[in-house]
RNA sequence: CGCGGGGUAGAGCAGUUGGUAGCUCGUCGGGCUCAUAACCCGGAGGUCGGAGGUUCAAGUCCUCCCCCCGCAACCA
């Protein structure tokens, strides 16, 4: 096939908020965008795969900002880091885009002036209840007893000068093009969320501009606004490829948009299928062809956290275990729609159990016995039984069942048919039993014949593997000494070219792993991440005076009864005995105290906070409480012997 | 009645338009010895969360209920 006949392909991840490093569940977006774009190569497409980093926003001004560095310091370094990891990885893109670069962040302020131009954006007010301190905005519904959610502060009716797009303006067309092209959106369950909960009952106006914080990309013609962070990320799949809206885009934008598929999390499906194709369609381009919103890969024992030393890295995984290995646990594990889970156990017993024995001790016991029997050289002597048949055609017909996996978008099936296609072959050595063969000098064609079956089985095998485990699979066609092969032409048994000669010394692909020694380097990572977390952790308070110490009342509490709050999750409410007093508390303690653990304790309480009202009581004050900023631990404070209630506490 | 996702063998999951309940791991037994104590075969183990209903037939469709997980609300 010539290459200018050879179809586009143009497939995205969502772009990684460089706010971090990112960990195993953003990795595996990009391991699985690589799986598809390099299968799509494989088959003959003209692949062109974007990556790359969503760098603007509060967010990451906030974050600078503590780590005591520029917006851009911040950005380049944690932007770097994701590449490295996307690199480590052996991500296959073609282009990594980051917001911050010169070319989109000048097509961006094209684009906003030109919606603004046609009149598609408007300026207008944003009006709501603004908490100072906070620099925010909130909605009636979202105040907590009438105050600010975030700090409590109070806040006042404000009125803030904004962008909008006009979003309803292009509603019935996108309801008509969502309705009219079922696998638009991916899986198929999604689509009706997103019609029933936000296209159906009418799409309010967007605010696309932001005047609370700076980093971001301004508004040329009016620079006290940035662009919002949306619009800004979500055309970086158009200026990544050369989009220009005055009308001179480049070439490889006219030959790759619209974009074949864009892979992004389960969470952002909505700004995916709503606002992106209603930006498109402002800007008249076409429609990308397919949204897939993955699923997520989650880790199990509760929540990732940093304290707990028990969030997975790429690197520290890939140090373990190998990059292909991770790369099969991520593609492997993730279900289609519902979210995965991945935990030590599992990946051990993953690597021992497909990649150490099924995939790598079969290569092994092949390549060993073609070097024992016939000195490595494998030849078909056409010397064929019926036991062969089911061989023969599991293997040419495992090429056709990946193809459909892929197609449909179902990675992980896709390499379940392949692993099946390894067992067959192990199954196969059992039913022909090559060393007896080999005791019967005259059963020499046949013993030949039936090894070359394996080779070539497994050959098939691994040239299917490629887009998954490259580098495996590169080893495997290596010790067999096999070719690789086009995708078409794995459908038909026999291409490996007889009298080919194997490795003489099979290399192990992948050494069982003992789970006692593996335990002992898992435990020392996440001692590792503890120790690093403790550092970080305390980036401490700026100094007080006496003064400010002194407002606070701090009295011991006697806790006389104790119940769960009904309809909450967190809540116990407390009733204190304080001196004379009595006092109820309410407090977000559910999850490590049954209320009857806490009768008759003596606890500190801050006597002087203002009341709130939490799921319809009032609490006066708080009880103070240890915990780490997961809440994966936490302890009620009291005193070491017995003492009086409403006694004071500096 | 906040929104959403789930409850299928010990564990992790498949089960397309309703038609005898499958896969991987583990477990027990057997086989084999080329190989990374690997590979192959067989067995045990499920009232498909519960209760009703539609149907000749329900894991699959309908109704109600229970439990778990996210997010949101309520962590002062």
């Amino acid at each position: 096939m010539c290459n200018c006949s050879r179809k586009p392909y143009y497939i995205t991840t969502a772009i990684a908020y460089a706010s971090g490093k990112p960990h195993i569940g953003n990795t595996y977006e990009a391991v699985l965008a690589d799986a598809i774009a390099r299968y799509k190569r494989y088959q003959g497409y003209d692949v062109f795969l974007q990556t790359g980093t969503d760098e603007h926003g509060q967010k990451i001004e906030n974050k600078a900002k503590d780590a005591g560095v520029t917006p851009k310091e911040y950005v380049d370094r944690a932007a770097a880091e994701i590449r490295r990891i996307w690199d480590l990885m052996g991500t296959s893109y073609d282009k990594f885009i980051r917001t911050t670069d010169a070319e989109h962040e000048a097509q961006v302020q094209k684009i906003f002036r030109k919606l603004y131009d046609q009149g598609d954006i408007y300026k207008g007010y944003y009006e709501g209840l603004y908490c100072v301190p906070c620099e925010s905005f909130f909605t009636p519904s979202q105040l907590v007893d009438g105050k600010c959610p975030d700090c409590g502060g109070e806040v006042k009716p404000a009125k803030e000068e904004a962008y909008f797009f006009k979003m309803s303006k292009y509603a019935p067309r996108l309801i008509e093009y969502i309705n009219t092209h079922p696998e638009f959106i991916q899986p198929a369950s999604r689509k009706n969320e997103m019609m029933n909960n936000f296209l159906l009952p009418g799409l309010q106006d967007l605010c696309v501009s932001r005047t609370t914080f700076k980093w971001g990309i301004p508004v040329d013609f009016d620079p006290k606004h940035v662009v919002y962070v949306w619009l800004d990320a979500l055309v970086n799949y158009i200026t990544g490829i050369g989009y220009d809206c005055d009308g001179s885009s480049s070439e490889q934008f006219r030959k790759f948009w619209p974009a074949d598929l864009h892979l992004i999390g389960k969470d952002i499906i909505r700004f995916h299928t709503i606002y992106w194709p209603i930006f498109l369609m402002a800007l008249d381009l076409p429609l990308p062809k397919q949204v897939f919103g993955h699923p997520w890969l989650l880790q199990a024992g509760g929540k990732m956290s940093k304290s707990k030393g028990n969030v997975l890295y790429a690197d520290d995984l890939a140090g373990l275990f190998g990059v292909d290995a991770v790369r099969f646990f991520v593609l492997h594990e993730m279900p289609f729609e519902n979210d995965g889970v991945i935990t030590w156990d599992l990946m051990i017993e993953r690597f021992n159990s497909d990649l150490a024995n099924t995939l790598g001790n079969l290569v092994n016991r092949t390549v060993s016995m073609s070097n024992k029997y016939f000195g490595g050289i494998v030849t078909s002597t056409g010397s064929s039984e019926p036991v062969d048949e089911d061989l023969k055609a599991v293997a040419a017909g495992t090429a056709g069942k990946v193809t459909a996996c892929m197609d449909a978008l179902r990675v992980a099936d896709a390499l379940t048919e392949i692993f099946a296609l390894f067992r067959r072959c192990n199954k196969y050595i059992d039913e022909t039993m090559p060393w007896a063969l080999a005791k019967d000098p005259g059963k020499a064609d046949r013993l030949s014949e039936v090894l070359y079956n394996l080779v070539e089985g497994i050959s098939i095998g691994a040239n299917l593997l490629k887009p998954f485990l490259p580098e495996t699979a590169e080893k495997v066609l290596k010790q067999l000494n096999a070719p690789e092969r086009e995708l078409d032409s794995l459908d038909v048994f026999g291409g490996y070219a007889s009298g080919s000669k194997v490795t003489e010394k099979p290399e192990i692909l992948f050494a069982r792993i003992d789970p006692a020694v593996i335990s002992v380097q898992i435990e020392a990572l996440e001692e590792a991440q503890r120790a690093t977390s403790g550092q970080k952790a305390e980036p401490g308070k700026p100094e007080i005076e006496y003064a400010d110490f002194e407002k606070l009342d701090l009295r011991l509490a006697k806790v006389t009864a104790c119940e769960e709050v009904k309809r909450s999750k967190k809540l116990l409410k407390l009733t204190l005995e304080v001196g004379s007093e009595t006092r109820t508390v309410v407090s977000g303690i559910k999850n490590w105290y049954k209320p009857e653990d806490l009768l008759g304790k003596t606890v500190v309480l801050v006597a002087n906070l203002k009341p709130i009202t939490l799921c319809g009581i009032e609490s006066h004050g708080m009880i103070l409480c240890a915990s780490d900023d997961a809440d994966s631990c936490l302890s009620a404070i009291t005193t070491m012997s017995d003492m009086e209630s409403g006694l004071k506490v500096r």
